[in-house]
RNA sequence: GGGGGAUUAGCUCAGCUGGGAGAGCGCCUGCCCUACAAGCAGGAUGUCGGCGGUUCGAUCCCGUCAUCCCCCACCA
């Protein structure tokens, strides 16, 4: 057989384009579907096709391509469906910013045209997508990629609409909803945010209007943060029990800067401890004032435009100003009448559009609504049940609560781009109809002049029906058939409202399913000093310039080995060589394993005879396979990360692969072909284990063994093998371990260098042949000439002693040693163990301890005590024959 | 106001169900030994945030305080 070559350095860049291109090629991603063997489905959290992808898409996918690829190789029938978001405010803002900078707005377009214009930044965006996660090598299905504005997805959120109406879970009502003044659109509660913001709290002074109050006052005080909206006050509240209020409630009162007068009012909602106690209530603009002006049937009285300026029903001086000018204005206009008591500064939280930051304005309007608590209901019963698990599992806390206080969800947007609503109005008889087909004439009158509503819906509304639109639905496709419900859904926390809850809401309301079992929830990616990352803060980075600089498996095991449960991860670009030295080193160990194949005739694994280090390695192999099975089942990516590594740089590479140098390096040659036989295999298998978290490096490798199967990626995952336990042989090599490595410290403590071959005698307390069979390996790691295995302390002088529980070492070192170096490091060793072996004794000692400890405990306790006297004593005598 | 998380080596973090704390990077020493200097061998470094408690025994469980972060709700 011949060597195979590995380019010298690795450079992944030389192959990863290519292999991901032959992987598609021959449709290693599609799902090899089997009767009766329940698939492994998941559908990724589609991102938006506003932008590219970020570190934490990076992390979503490589997650998800972990858990893909490991249960592919498992044998079952594997599906990851692609897509993408329309994310319709966002994706709008993205073309208005484009179109602000032609000096246009979408007005100048229309309607027609600027939807085409958004479809162009949908492709653009879309096509870097795509880029992006061929680059990281996900391993989706692109034959069943989807859009949620495509026709079937479109044919299934009108579905969803009407049936909702249908089940009297739609409707349309005046409410006051989140206004962004700025996009233009109604914004549901969960898409503001609130940010702490420099204001003030003035105090206005508020005069009767029917003279004063039984106690000779002719005005009152209020206190807002907002004066403006005081233009839209119907009422002043006072809490019906407060003492000092109850004579002058039914009063009336001259709201300043108006004609209008209107009456004190009592109710509970006011605070009493608060301010004064007295409120303004201003039904249109505050959400508390609103449900306290149903109360009172106070009239509602609207003063702003839809672009967040004053509208006709102010003042006219007013009119136009933006809240933030006319606030100055009002404030001037009440100082100049004396209404103006003073203001203090304060800092409190105001909503912000949660998509251009925009202050929202609490706005009368007419909406669309969808009654969530029935659905809700649905979804807590699920969890109750079990049907649906956290991983971790804090974040049940968070999906429950939300749903216990879950308020109907408003679904109509005032934008453009998205699915229009399935409704229609008959301009002659005004008949509202909803239907699932485009409606060519009134039902009810005939009349064909109808008029579609002119909103959207909430991008939610399509993101909800994700996991078996996908599939088809609603028609009984065979893919929904086979891959529904899905398996696990992988995302961040930051959308367990928006998107998580809903899903579970829809899949049991539409299908009678919850959509998935598993939801694993990880954490965020932010910079080093824990910041989100964003475009604003320019400390973003894009996963593929760490692709380029490191490599794709860089990249995905850097990020896997970083996951633990439920902590968010903190990343600069440095952070990946971490994988990419772990990639380094696959690469350097395999070419070496490789260009061994020279002139060499493999032997099956089964007439393989094994020799004690063969034994330890398969059984370290296998007892990383089953850790790396738990740790993934359990989704715990760190841990299993962390298992390989351990194995394949700790023991593969650093013992394994430097004890095959003796078999390799002899001039036996059938031992040479025994030795790699053997050594190719443990390689195959841990390239076929390592192959869910890196993916290309060992696609690449494995393709250049002397057998292997069409590609890793369908190739079987290796199995946990009982027969391949072997814990008399592990602990035999771990002692083996411990006396190599003691002997190797001597040698760097005196310095020694590995090419000065020095002759170690060994002395063992137990006799036992496996150090006699293993002489040689353990010279050759020593950097010995031999190890003697003798029965006594040598006689000839010049020998350094270095000892450990079970073994005494003489290492010859006549030349370098050191007298009195040596007596002091002993005299330091021999302290550091009394002192261990003091708090051993005082354990034993303690009454206590011997009658409640476990029996386990104490043993081991026993043991170490027994082992500390001996090695101490061992120590003891040599020092004094060195003095 | 409610809830959650964090606090472990100089830095970034692991540490599953309580029995002498680990990794990577960085640092120090010695090695270019025909896989790998992105490497090998060895080394140093920690009142496991403070204080109490439970326990024979606490980084781990409980309480409390401190600092930091996040989410939800509210703020006239």
């Amino acid at each position: 057989m011949k060597a195979v070559e590995l380019e010298k350095n690795y450079d992944p860049k030389s192959f990863e384009d290519k292999l991901y291109e032959n992987w598609e090629k021959t449709g290693q991603f599609l799902p090899r579907y089997k009767e009766g063997v329940k698939p492994f489905v998941i559908v990724i959290p589609p991102p938006n096709v506003t932008g590219v992808l970020h570190m934490g898409h990076g992390l979503n996918n490589s997650l998800q391509d972990i858990l893909i690829r490991y249960y592919r190789m498992k044998g079952i029938p594997t599906l990851w469906i692609p897509g993408t978001d329309h994310a319709g405010i966002a994706t709008q803002n993205v073309v208005e910013k484009r179109l602000m900078k032609e000096g246009k707005t979408k007005h100048d377009l229309g309607r027609e045209k600027f939807i085409e214009r958004t479809w162009e930044v949908k492709h653009e965006h879309h096509a870097i997508i795509t880029k992006q996660l061929k680059k990281i090598g996900a391993s989706v299905d692109w034959s069943r990629e989807r859009f949620t504005m495509d026709e079937g997805l479109s044919q299934a959120v009108r579905e969803v609409f009407v049936t909702l109406y249908e089940r009297g879970l739609i409707y349309k009502g005046q409410y006051l909803v989140n206004w962004c003044p700025r996009c233009g659109t109604a914004l549901a509660d969960d898409e503001v945010d609130h940010i702490d913001t420099d204001g003030a709290m003035y105090h206005i002074w508020y005069e009767f209007a029917d003279g004063p109050a039984p106690d000779g006052t002719t005005k009152i005080e209020i206190a807002t943060t907002r004066p403006e909206t005081l233009l839209g006050d119907t009422a002043v509240a006072v809490h019906p029990d407060d003492e000092r209020y109850k004579a002058i409630v039914g009063k009336k009162l001259k709201l300043p800067l108006t004609d209008r007068v209107i009456p004190i009012i009592a109710d509970t909602y006011v605070d009493r401890e608060f301010g004064t106690g007295m409120v303004k209530i201003t039904p249109a603009h505050d959400p508390n004032d609103w449900e306290v002006g149903k109360r009172h049937n106070l009239e509602v009285i609207n003063i702003l435009n839809p672009d967040g300026t004053l509208n006709n029903n102010c003042p006219e001086k007013y009119r136009g100003m933006t809240c933030a000018a006319a606030r100055e204005l009002v404030n001037q206009d009440l100082k100049d009448q004396g209404l103006f008591k003073g203001e203090e500064k304060l800092v409190h939280s105001v909503g912000h559009c949660y998509r251009c930051k925009t202050v929202v304005e609490p706005f009368l309007s007419y909406q669309w609504f969808v009654k969530m608590r029935p659905l809700a209901e649905k979804a807590l019963d699920a969890w109750k049940k079990g049907e649906i698990v956290f991983h971790p599992q804090k974040w049940e806390n968070t999906y429950t609560h939300w749903l216990e206080n879950i308020r109907d969800w408003c679904i109509s947007r005032q934008l453009w781009w998205g699915h229009r609503i399935p409704v229609w109005y008959c301009d002659k008889c005004g008949e509202m109809i909803v239907a699932r087909k485009d409606p060519d004439k009134c039902p009810k009158c005939g009349h064909d002049h109808l008029r579609q509503d002119e909103d959207v819906l909430d991008t939610w509304f399509s993101s909800w029906l994700w996991p078996f639109s996908t599939l088809g639905w609603p028609e009984k496709t065979d893919d929904l058939k086979k891959y529904y419900p899905t398996s696990t859904l992988v995302t961040a926390y930051d959308i367990i409202f928006f998107w998580v809850s809903r899903m579970i809401m829809a899949g049991l309301e539409f299908t009678g399913e919850v959509p998935f079992k598993d939801i694993y929830i990880h954490g965020l990616v932010r910079d080093k000093l824990g910041r989100k990352m964003s475009k604003s803060l320019g400390n973003g980075i894009d996963p593929l310039d760490i692709v380029a600089e490191y490599g794709a498996d860089a990249f995905k095991f850097t990020l896997a080995f970083l996951a633990a449960q439920g902590q968010d991860i903190l990343i600069d670009s440095e952070t990946f060589k971490f994988g990419s030295k772990f990639a380094n080193k696959i690469w350097n160990a395999s070419r070496y394993i490789l260009m061994n194949l020279e002139g060499r005739n493999l032997i099956p694994l089964k007439e393989i005879s094994l020799n004690d280090v063969d034994k330890w390695i398969l059984h370290r192999l296998n007892e990383t396979v089953s850790d790396v099975d738990k740790a993934v089942k359990g989704y715990r990516f760190n841990d299993a990360a962390k298992a390989m590594y351990e194995f394949f740089w700790n023991d593969f590479c650093d013992w394994y692969v430097e004890a095959s140098k003796l078999s390799l390096y002899s001039g036996d040659d059938a031992e040479k072909d025994r030795a790699v036989s053997l050594i190719i295999h443990v390689l195959d298998e841990s390239l076929r284990m390592l192959h869910p978290f890196l993916s290309f490096i060992t696609e690449e490798i494995y393709q250049k063994l002397p057998e292997h199967e069409e590609s890793i990626v369908n190739a079987p995952y290796p199995e946990y093998t009982a027969s391949r336990e072997n814990p008399e042989i592990a602990a035999k090599f771990a002692f083996l371990q411990t006396i190599v490595s003691a002997v190797r410290t001597m040698r760097s403590e005196l310095t020694v260098p590995p090419s000065k071959k020095v002759r170690v005698m060994l002395k063992l307390e137990k006799k036992d042949d496996f150090f006699k069979t293993n002489s040689s390996l353990m010279a050759l790691l020593m950097s010995a000439s031999g190890v003697e295995l003798v029965d006594q302390k040598p006689a000839e002088s010049g020998c350094v002693m270095v000892a450990g529980t079970g073994f005494e070492a003489y290492v010859s070192v006549k030349d370098v040693i050191d007298v009195p170096q040596e007596i002091a490091k002993l005299k330091a060793e021999i302290a550091k163990n009394e002192k261990i072996l003091e708090k051993s004794l005082k354990k034993l000692e303690n009454p206590q301890f011997m009658s409640k400890a476990a029996p386990e405990a104490i043993a081991k306790e026993q043991a170490a005590k027994e082992e500390l006297t001996t090695l101490i004593e061992k120590k003891k005598t040599y020092l004094a024959e060195l003095s």
